[in-house]
DNA sequence: CAGGGAGCTTGAGCTGGCGCAATCTCCGGC
DNA sequence: GCCGGAGATTGCGCCAGCTCAAGCTCCCTG
């Protein structure tokens, strides 16, 4: 249970309208916890015993319907509030959540949550905008999966991705963790072998440059014409 | 500018917490407006000037991409705010919301929002569950688009529209406002004519009856099966 | 440094459901 | 009571992307 240095957190928005002394309270009530590569945080159907604030690393959600099958959610990125299941009234978490690289993350115990919000009323409106923004990630997700060709799709899940989490690296802007093209499939709503296909496609035309778990944008631009639908697309289908 | 009694909300979560005086203060802000069939209350886009409580009828919240594709996000029913755009912090309505029937809202400015939720912590509570439960059922959605075939998701979609606002009639529930065909291929990211086709098939095996922007359920556990992924379909297969 | 396995690629064939188009039906307005 | 139009139905052809299948490559472990 180390303790959490104010630095670490003061600026993020969820601190922003407390004093240090405030902070550091709130602070005291956390643990900081490391979760190594591939370790869940929480398991979806589990007891929603603590909320979280990563500080470090990144985090898989993904959910897993009764018949098995398996979709990405989200990913977590270090800043963010997650496993705040206990403030939307939820008694178990709806999704699992793993370390995609070592993490650190602050816990809570959830029957803390009542209590800090009356407390620290920017809680309660940090939640609300997390959840919020959230809403509308996945609202868009919907529409995309309704409306758009795959390869739209994978478009706009790696410019997301790289604006998320993307690190700039001399051929382009490098997503900061390994993802595997199952992942991509399943935050896509497509298949491992269409999403293979399709980033082949992309490397031929420079678009992209891939390898075991790792993409790299080589050409922001054209993937944004190519995931709002101006088709590019011609060209390809002619060299084939 | 109706007076609005407090016996019409008092029993709604969201006013659970408070005295009557505090209800009374809270509905004195409000505006009583009443929003006949088919208009809007508010339209994607537009700044996010009020946030409501729907006291009566029923919305349909539609979304628009910038190249013209429509989709249902949701359904309003009484007794649900919507319209919260100001509390995740959006200046504009993400969506449009449009009377399905006529309809009664009340009204409050966002500009309150802010000194309402200090003043009355259950109301941040509320909207906090609120979106939480959005997020929920957006996020099935998204599993289901990605995961099940159009009979399932249709099948999920008229199972949870029945829920939500189904009434007891005699050959079954039916779905108490007017919705169309093309509002379920919204709803379930598929198109008119495959919707059309799967309800005149299960209409044919005696699950639903319908007509023009009606729906009733004959055989909700059958629908529930289907919706499961448990295939009953063989039977028709066969049958064609 | 060899062996095994996870992740990825690629081919071939099939099909669910979409696009298009024609027709029908019912409701509301005049 | 008739007409117009929105909503619904249905047939047909097609293709994007899925399934099934095989093989490859790199990384990690021992």
């Amino acid at each position: 249970m180390a303790a959490v240095d104010r630095s670490l957190v003061a600026n993020l928005p969820m601190f922003a309208g407390l004093s240090p002394a405030e902070q550091d309270e709130l602070l005291r009530e956390a643990r900081s916890i490391r979760y190594p590569k591939d370790t869940a945080v929480f398991d979806q159907g589990a007891e929603a015993a603590r909320f979280f604030l990563l500080l470090h690393g990144h985090l898989r959600v993904e959910k897993t319907t009764s018949q098995g099958q398996q979709s990405v959610v989200r990913y977590v990125s270090a800043g963010e509030l997650f496993g705040v299941a206990q403030a939307m009234n939820l008694t178990h978490y709806p999704a699992t959540a793993v370390a995609a690289v070592d993490s650190i993350a602050l816990a809570w115990p959830s029957s803390s949550w009542q209590r800090l919000i009356v407390k620290y009323p920017s809680l309660a409106a940090s939640a609300l905008q997390t959840v919020g923004s959230r809403l509308q990630d996945t609202q868009a997700r919907v529409m995309e999966i309704s409306n758009e060709q795959v390869e739209q799709r994978v478009a706009h899940a790696l410019l997301r991705l790289a604006k998320q989490a993307g690190r700039k690296v001399d051929t382009g802007v490098e997503i900061d963790f390994p993802i595997s093209r199952q992942d991509i499939a399943e935050m896509t709503g497509t298949t491992l072998h269409t999403v293979s296909r399709v980033l082949s496609a992309w490397e031929n035309e420079g678009l992209v440059e891939g390898g075991r778990q790792r993409i790299i944008l080589r050409d922001a631009h054209r993937l944004h014409a190519l995931a709002e639908g101006e088709e590019a697309i011609q060209s390809r289908k002619r060299s084939s």
